[in-house]
DNA sequence: ATAATAAAAGATAATTTTGTCTTTAATTAT
DNA sequence: ATAATTAAAGACAAAATTATCTTTTATTAT
């Protein structure tokens, strides 16, 4: 697994938010678990968290809910960075601290570039462009 | 993180362990612990799942300890899958139970390749060679 | 103002991962 | 045979992750 279970949610979670938003609603938690096939609260969780690291927004009350302001400028890394951290683009593979570019581990030179790489696949994709891929295969989040 | 904390201490562990075979001596669960810096017997644990799955070997007994026979044909991506599983090498990046070649997240083809190449990296890497490069970094291994 | 709606927040719990301690089994040396 | 050594195995516990349920807060509509 590259990324955490709660971070495929918040991934999904976006892409049926931005969805939403482009068909001019807000969706609620219920909806959204729905969508996504996850535990309904700890989904509220996971969006709070979004929400809190400017991914996402929401508005409480009747006809609030969760929506995405600007998807073309989200990008998956984002989601990524406020759910799962930075540890997938920068910790040591084998544990080591003392790791570095300078004191490098036995993989530090052949994980480099995988890592720069997975960095620059999730940074080019946004959330926008997520959904327009959705579109075109006839989506499926779950 | 790519790999679990738990693979991370297996690997290194795995590395001294050579280390010493090389050197003709066994070594037990507290000099690998201390060398690697690893909790003892949570390592020792860690070591007999190495062991069951053939990727080390162990002697109980005085002059027992774990060894490693044919560093040489012993791969990082085999104690990766020891200890790991395959999860890295296949599920699905956004966590789609249906996700496959011909069914693909909007992800799936720009992931497939990294997870190759991470696949390739963690196959070419023995744990020989492992050793031959602590020992010309002058070896860290906590 | 009141009621209804929906996210935020808090409390609690289950599960998984990580870590500790004790007992058992295998092996060796005396 | 007995004692010493060392991994294996089992029981237990702490911490992190994942999941559930309840209460509070903000907002809207009546």
């Amino acid at each position: 697994m590259i990324l955490s279970k709660s971070c495929e949610y918040a991934v999904r979670a976006a892409i049926y938010i931005a969805l939403k938003t482009q068909q001019g609603e807000k969706t609620g938690i219920i909806a959204i678990s729905e969508a996504i096939g996850s535990p309904t609260h700890f989904t509220g969780k996971i969006l709070q968290a979004l929400a809190r690291k400017k991914v996402i927004s929401s508005i409480k009350g009747p006809h609030g809910g969760f929506f995405i302001e600007n998807p073309k400028d989200i990008y998956l890394v984002d989601i990524i960075k406020a759910i799962d951290g930075s540890g997938l683009f920068s910790s040591c593979v084998m544990g080591l601290k003392t790791c570095s570019d300078t004191k490098p581990c036995p993989m530090h030179e052949q994980i480099k570039p995988i890592r720069t790489q997975l960095l620059t696949e999730f940074s080019k994709k946004s959330v926008d462009e997520l959904v327009k891929d959705f579109d075109k295969t006839g989506y499926f989040l779950r």
